[in-house]
RNA sequence: GGGGGCGUGGUCUAGGGGCCUAGGAUGUCUGCCUGUCACGCAGAAGGUCGCGAGUUCGAAUCUCGUCGCCCCCGCCA
């Protein structure tokens, strides 16, 4: 037999057509001198009915059909009896089979195949490919095919080459630790395999390719979470002489291509730019999550003339007052000490609440407030008619920085708990100009907030010399992140293009000049010969598709993901090797 | 590197010192059933309670170790 529709294809032809279909055994029910088999393929299920009828010999060989069997089916397709018909795809008709063919059988999986997944992860992971045969995984599989074809179709019209770089390359300086592959021919010699194409698509534009796009893998060897694996997938894209804005048009055009192709939706361009301070400012966040309003506000005017004297002393002291309001919401003691424990997690001294709209004084330090018109007043943005006034402010009281990490993670978590977030809502956004050194919290070092390759706007320039740390933490970076509903979606800079300002940015981070050449003087040497100021971006497609399904687990977007310990319950890997590879590679076990 | 949670027939789970000869659901097998679609009904098989040590008269249950999985911090775009 052969193939002739898929489910999917049978679904769409007119009822009555005759067709072969061939797939997987879905289920089986029996109903004596009727059977009813439900067919899978990667398009679709159908209802196949077996009837003496119509096919004895077709009937005798639905009886020994078993869940997972492969099969084809020959038959035709019939409407189903008025009071059957289901509203799914396909429910208005049946498959009328009269000749079967059994290709494969099947043991009894492991796990039942079905929407509600009720085996482990682990489960799914070691037995994937019987995972992948449900409609969700398909789905996921179905959206990152569409997504990547839309970025490739999207950027072809643009003009970009997609090019390949190496696996086998040296260690990339992006901060994380490598993973190493040990070189048979030079004994004790190893490849680092890219924590992404970085240096590769830097010297692409020395080449002259202007734009230049891969979907590449980009290997880490950290801890993983939810979100993260040790090889993850990212658009890499590079272009020369390009303005922040020809670029962030372009992203801009590649998300709405992506988001139409797989979602049908129109992307609401362009999206907002916000600098990195005001982010931290109004949200506590270098990734606001915009889906909500709610914005932190600093309230320490507003205790001018308290007789609180912890507030008092606070401020005499620089702290700070910050809070955000949330309208409508009233706190019984347990929640207030629920919030207050919420806070002290964060690392908040406290937590300090005034309501409003109530008749008598209530929240923590209510009673402190010297004017309760002004809270009233800078509730404004967060005010809903239909509480009548009626809310809460949540505060903390300390050092600004501080207060704003604190109060920007309450804010994520008062969103979530008051159902402030607009789930229909895509909070994208660009956050611009981000610090090009920060302080490392614990040695107190003035360290690169990037990678060294990230230009300083050009206004900051002659401050790169300076050896002043409050000098050098106050250059902004001409980079950029795409922020999507609270996520990181994207990071991009221009790069440095001058050997020269590299090679102090690099001497800028403890690199002696013999380190740099040894480790950059290749890449160095390029710019040599005429290099093109460039810039780029990188987004993650992986963190993109999850949005697009829907999903908070990398691993429901990627065929064969690893575990948090970065292993495969699939294949086993990582794996011991032979003797002989030891040998071969020059290697000793230590024990 | 640190913290937390989980591990019980194929699968998912109940049970947290004696009530366990380990309960349920689902899957599997057998029989019956012509309109099922989570088919139904009747019956059956299926367990070293992750592994190791300890406490105890007695351990699925408590303790320690170990392995695996998941989450969080560190780390990492």
């Amino acid at each position: 037999m052969k193939r002739t529709h898929t489910i999917e294809q049978l679904i769409a032809a007119p009822i009555g057509a005759e067709a072969t279909l061939m797939g997987w055994v879905a289920g089986r029910r029996d109903l004596g001198q009727l059977i009813f088999i439900t067919l899978r393929d990667r398009w679709g299920e159908l209802q196949c009915a077996f009837d003496p009828t119509e096919s004895h010999e077709a009937m005798l060989a639905a009886e020994k059909l078993r869940s997972e069997f492969v099969v084809a089916f020959n038959g035709m397709t019939r409407p189903r009896p008025e009071k059957e018909v289901r509203d799914y795809p396909g429910g208005d008709r049946e498959f009328v089979v009269k000749h079967v063919e059994l290709i494969a059988t099947a043991e009894t999986p492991p796990f039942v195949v079905e929407e509600e997944v009720k085996a482990s992860e682990e489960m799914r992971l070691k037995y994937r490919y019987l995972d992948l045969r449900r409609r969700q995984m398909v789905k996921h599989l179905t959206m990152r095919h569409q997504a990547v074809t839309a970025i490739r179709g999207y950027l072809n019209t643009q003009g970009f080459l997609e090019i390949e770089t190496p696996l086998l390359a040296r260690s990339t300086p992006e901060g994380a630790r490598d993973y190493v592959v040990p070189s048979r021919v030079h004994p004790g010699k190893f490849y680092a395999l890219p924590q992404s194409p970085q240096l590769f698509k830097q010297i692409l534009m020395c080449s002259g390719i202007d734009k230049y796009y891969q979907i590449a893998r980009c290997l880490r060897d950290e801890d993983l979470r939810g979100n993260r694996q040790p090889e993850h997938t990212q658009l890499d894209l590079e272009m020369s002489f390009a303005t922040r804005d020809e670029l962030f048009t372009l992203i801009e055009g590649t998300m709405a291509a992506v988001w139409k192709a797989c979602l049908g939706a129109k992307l609401q361009l362009p999206f907002r730019r916000i600098p990195y301070d005001e982010a931290i400012a109004r949200f506590g966040s270098d990734k606001p999550d915009l889906r909500f309003k709610n914005e932190i506000a600093d309230l320490t005017a507003l205790w001018d003339g308290t007789d609180a004297n912890f507030i008092n002393d606070g401020v005499a002291q620089g702290h700070r007052v910050h809070g955000v309001y949330v309208s409508g919401v009233s706190l019984s003691r347990k929640h207030l000490d629920r919030w207050t424990d919420s806070a002290k997690a964060l690392g908040a001294g406290g937590l300090m609440t005034v309501e409003l709209g109530s008749d008598k004084q209530a929240g923590s330090v209510a009673r402190f407030v010297p004017e309760m018109a002004k809270f009233e007043a800078a509730a404004a943005p967060d005010l809903k008619k239909s509480d009548e006034g009626k809310g809460t402010w949540f505060m903390v009281l300390g050092p600004a920085a501080k207060n704003l990490k604190i109060m920007g993670q309450l804010r994520l978590q008062l969103g979530k708990h008051y159902e402030l977030i607009n789930e229909s809502f895509w909070g994208w956004a660009w956050i611009v100009d981000f610090p090009l050194y920060e302080q490392d919290e614990d040695s107190g070092e003035v360290a690169p907030a990037h990678h060294a390759f990230t230009h300083p706007l050009a206004a900051d320039l002659d401050k790169l010399l300076s050896d002043d740390p409050a000098e050098l933490l106050s250059i902004h970076a001409d980079n950029y992140d795409l922020v999507l509903n609270g996520e990181e979606m994207a990071s991009g800079s221009l790069r440095i293009s001058d050997p020269e300002l590299q090679r102090k940015v690099l001497k800028k981070i403890g690199m002696t000049d013999e380190q740099i050449e040894a480790r950059f003087g290749w890449f160095l040497e390029a710019f040599k010969y005429g290099a093109p100021p460039h810039r780029g971006i990188a987004p993650g497609i992986d963190r993109m598709v999850m949005k697009l399904v829907g999903t908070d687990s990398i691993r429901d977007v990627i065929a064969f993901p690893k575990t948090a310990t970065a292993s495969c319950p699939l294949t086993g890997a990582p794996a011991g090797i032979d003797e002989a590879q030891w040998t071969e590679l020059n290697l000793k076990p230590l024990k």
